[in-house]
This record gives C-alpha cells, structure tokens and sequence, in this order.
RNA sequence: GCGACGAUCGUCCAGUUUGGUCUAGGACAUCAGAUUGCCAAUCUGGUAACCCGGGUUCAAAUCCCGGUCGUCGCACCA
C-alpha cells in the first residue's frame, strides 16, 4: 500500500496541494491550499457527486452563508454540545479538560456539559490546584470548536458554520414551497465548513476548513418503506461492519436481515456506494460501519459511518445519520417558525426526519488519490490511475521533438481543444520524459505529433495505463475526448 | 492541548557532534540552448534553501531560549 508520506510528497512536487500561507511563519495549523491540479480533481469529483448523486436522484441544491448567527447554533445544539469546559492556571497558564482533570484528580465523573460554576465548586471543594507549579485556577471556561466571529461595528455573536447542513435546515420550509416539494425531498449543499480541532493533523485529514459535500433526506417517518425506487438498487453489494460482525451482502438481504432499518436508507447507502465505485477507490477496500451508542452523534437516532481503507488505517469519509426531526423541531423551537408541511403524497401535516449523507470532500480526494496511485517498477515509472472524468488534465499534445513544423500543428490541435476541454500543451525536453511527468499526475491520453501527421494528418494516442499507441485522424480527436471524458 | 523527536533549494540529502573551511555542496526535478523519428538519453549554461524572533560570541546553518510548523503517541473528532 502506498503510504502517506508518498502521497504527501507528490502533492508538494505537483501541485495538489500544500501548506496554506507557508511563506509566513506564523501560519496555523489545519489550513490547506488546493494547487492548480488538486483543484481540477477536487472540482471533478465534485461534478461527479453532482452527476451521480444530486441528478441522479433529482435533489435540489443549494449554496448558503458560511457565517450564521447565535441562535443558529443554540437551536442546532452545538452552542452546549461542541464546547468543552477548559480550566486555565492562574500563574503558569496550563490548560486542562474540567471534566478529565477533575476525574483524574479528584475521582468525580463529572458530565462534559457541567456548568462552569459547578466546575469551580468542585475545584474549591477539593482545593485542587494546577499540579504543575500548584497554583490555583482561573473561573472556568468554554473552550468551544465553533470559530467565533464579530459583524458589523458591534461585532455581534455569529458563527463560521461547523456544518453545511445548518443552512439546508433553516432554509427548509422556503426551499420545500418554493419547489413544491413531495416527500421524500433530497437538498444538497457543497461547500465550506470550520471547525476549531484542537489538533489538526495530516494535512487534508483533518482540517480546520474544509469541504463538505451533505445531503439531507427530508422525509416522511411513517413512509421510510415506501420508497419504490429501492428496487434498482436491491442488488447492489454492501459491506457492513456492525462491530460484531461483518458481512457481505445486497441491499435487499439487509433490509431483511434488519441490518439496515428500512428501505429509504437502504436506497441512499446503496446510490452512495455507486457513486464511489465510480471514483476509482478499491471498493474491496471499503466499508458500511454501524456506530455505537457511545460514538454516535447527539442527534443522530441511526448512524453508520461510510469508510475506506488508507494506509493509515480505516478513514472516515461519510457519516450517514438518520437526525430524525431533531434539527427541524430545534430549529421551529427557537425561531418560533412552524415548520410541519403536508405531505402531500399522504396528506398528513408532519414534522419531516432527515436522513444525511455527510461527505468529507477532502478525505475522499486524498483517498483517491492513494487508492489511484501504482508504482510501475517494470517501466520505471509512477503513474496516477486516476478515472479520465476525474483526471486534473484530460489529455496533452505534445510535438515529437522540438522542430517548428510539428510544434505548430501541434499548437494549432491544442488551440482547437482546450476551450472544450482540460488540455496541456508540452514541448520540452525528451519525449519519454513528457509522458512520464503527465502519468504522474494522472493524465490519461498523450497526443503525439510526429514527421507521419504532416503527410496524412494523424496523430498517436498514447494510453497513460498501458503505455499502448494508437492512431487516429486529428479531426476525431474532439469527439475521442468527447466519449472519453465521460463517465 | 500534553509529551517525545524533528525543520537546509520544488523534492531528497550532506554540512551541526567540535561555531570560522559555507557569499552553504550534491542528486533528482525545473528553465534556456544544442541534439533527438516514441518511453525519465546526452552536452552546455541557468534558477533555487539554512522556519521565525531573540540571545551568547570577534564570528552562528551550527550553541542557548521562545514561537511556528511537521511526524508519532495520548487526548479530541460534536
């Protein structure tokens, strides 16, 4: 298995990506910059998500405001449930966790969501005192990973939202009239969220910005079998760990076995399984986790962890949560905003549950990316296996040497190409080492202009995987990548 | 956030032990030119780095302190 170190170094040697704001040498932790052709990838996986995912089923996407305000998160709980409380020393200015301190030193087991002034009573009670240079400490605070931000010239309280899915909640009922809605309704946001993590680590691992690609199912609780469309994906072949053991099986065999709960989540896991397989991670390689109760989020009633196999062991890529309506009744509890709608397929005024698909979109990059990676020590060469449709560049026209007759023929190809397509032109150096650069980052097709296109306007198509030639009219060349760009 | 270790061209490494030889060297990569009829060829020339701040010293890439970042372990991952 490649390792990540080798991953990582390719990245900084190529452009996918690298350290945000590296010149200066006060940049944090947990910022990452996608270069030129990590951000062609990350935009075609994206697409792709979009492609098999949002279209396929008909979804309604959105884009919303990554700062939002106070009350947001009140209602979404993460103001109480996403801080913990933090106890500073007064002289040496040591930080601890209240709730692991105080169950460390003193024994109590204490509720991560105890008040602060418990805290310092407990801290009193028991004259605990930093056990460092034995100081006492300051009041207690919150420490929470939501980034706080100040608008306007008040600074008023709002939030740089931790999750995208905040935005499809509170924009729900509008989004539902507006797009006379049926149940059950996808919505599908891609974009930013930000977490203050206490230690970033592995660059696009675990970031403190990043990418989120959620779905949020809102559907009808007492029709979560009443899904038809169930039936085309009854076959589809899903691995599920439920930690005691894991098995191999259809979607159809584990809604019988009761391993998946009903036929709505079983459609989704199955469409998500789908789309991954077309991403070129080693499907062998994956994996349906059931979390336990201990793991699961606050709101999450069912929770399994879509993950795949690095070589740093099992990563999480997509948290599927069925929120039942935790978010949508928060949300019409502290705005005062009604939020049941009719169903209007049953008739019913109901309160919508929501089934998610959280995707990380970073981790699913670099998973790709690993998994695509092959070492071809018979050709001495490294060669990124990546899908055409997700490949940063399609395909490079390169002039067999450097001579003006082939270079212009071979301007004139690329000229005609890259307004429909994602293309490079290269001229320098050896041919040989032209392809072996392109198959580093993954570029499917090499377009050869040799001293035989001048007599009969042909070129060589050289295929990145087997290295094999072929050769084809410059005049089919659009409609080549046309097919080939599809996938 | 804690602890251990580390940080030199785009990448990998030498130089730090024992301060002066370092206006920092090599390899790969890259750029320009020459050459080249298909898989990292060759030749010539070039670009390019001591993480940041402070201290010690006649003198710091090298020693000391602080910070930042990275790796690993613990904790965290709602």
């Amino acid at each position: 298995m490649v390792s990540y170190d080798r991953i990582m170094k390719l990245s900084l040697e190529r452009g996918f990506y690298f350290p945000s704001s590296e010149i200066y040498s006060d940049s944090p932790a947990g910022f990452w910059e996608y270069g030129p052709n990590g951000n062609n990838i990350k935009n075609k996986f994206i697409e792709l998500w979009r492609r098999e995912l949002v279209r396929r089923d008909d979804m309604i996407e959105i884009d919303g405001s990554q700062i939002m305000s106070k009350n947001v998160f009140v209602a979404s709980g993460h103001i109480d449930n996403f801080s913990d409380p933090v106890i500073v020393c007064s002289k040496c200015k040591s930080i601890f966790r209240a709730d692991k301190f105080i169950l460390e030193t003193a024994g109590i087991d204490v509720p991560e969501r105890v008040p602060n002034n418990e805290v310092d009573k407990i801290l009193n009670q028991y004259n605990l005192k930093c056990p460092k240079c034995l100081s006492s400490f300051q009041q207690t605070e919150r420490f929470n990973m939501m980034f706080k931000v100040g608008i306007g010239p008040n600074n008023d309280e709002a939030y740089l939202r931790p999750e995208t899915c905040q935005t499809i909640f509170v924009d729900f009922t509008r989004i539902f009239k507006i797009m006379r809605g049926k149940l059950p309704v996808p919505i599908a946001q891609v974009g930013k969220s930000f977490r203050n993590e206490v230690a970033p680590r592995q660059s696009l691992l675990r970031l403190r910005e990043f990418y989120q690609a959620e779905i949020e199912v809102f559907c009808n609780p007492n029709q979560l079998d009443a899904i038809s469309k169930f039936d085309d994906i009854q076959d589809t072949t899903l691995t599920i760990d439920e930690g005691t053991k894991v098995s191999k099986l259809t979607a159809k065999e584990a809604l019988d076995n009761q391993i998946i709960p009903n036929k709505l989540i079983g459609y989704y896991l199955s469409i998500l399984y789908e789309f991954y397989e077309k991403t070129g991670i080693d499907m062998n390689q994956t994996r349906f986790r059931k979390l336990s109760d201990q793991e699961k989020a606050f709101y999450a009633t069912i929770a399994l962890d879509f993950e795949v196999k690095t070589s740093l062991g099992w990563l999480e890529l997509v948290a599927c949560n069925y929120r039942s309506d935790y978010d949508l009744s928060q949300h019409s509890k502290i705005s005062r905003e009604k939020m049941e709608i009719m169903d209007p397929v049953t008739n019913e005024k109901i309160l919508p549950h929501v089934f998610e698909l959280s995707l990380g979109v970073d981790r699913s990059i670099y998973s790709i990316l690993e998994h695509s990676f092959a070492e071809d020590h018979e050709n001495k060469r490294v060669v990124l296996k990546l899908k055409p449709y997700l490949a940063p560049i399609l395909g490079a026209i390169l002039p067999l040497v450097k001579k003006p007759e082939l270079e212009e023929i071979a301007k004139n190809i690329y000229c005609n190409l890259k307004k429909d397509f994602d293309m490079y032109y290269d001229g320098s150096g050896s041919i040989g080492r032209r392809y072996r650069r392109l198959e580093e980052i993954g570029v499917p097709f090499a377009i050869t202009v040799d001293y035989d296109t001048l007599k009969d306007s042909t070129v060589t198509i050289r295929y990145r995987d087997t290295m094999e030639q072929r050769r084809i009219k410059i005049k089919d060349l659009k409609s080549f990548f046309e097919i080939n760009k599809k996938p």
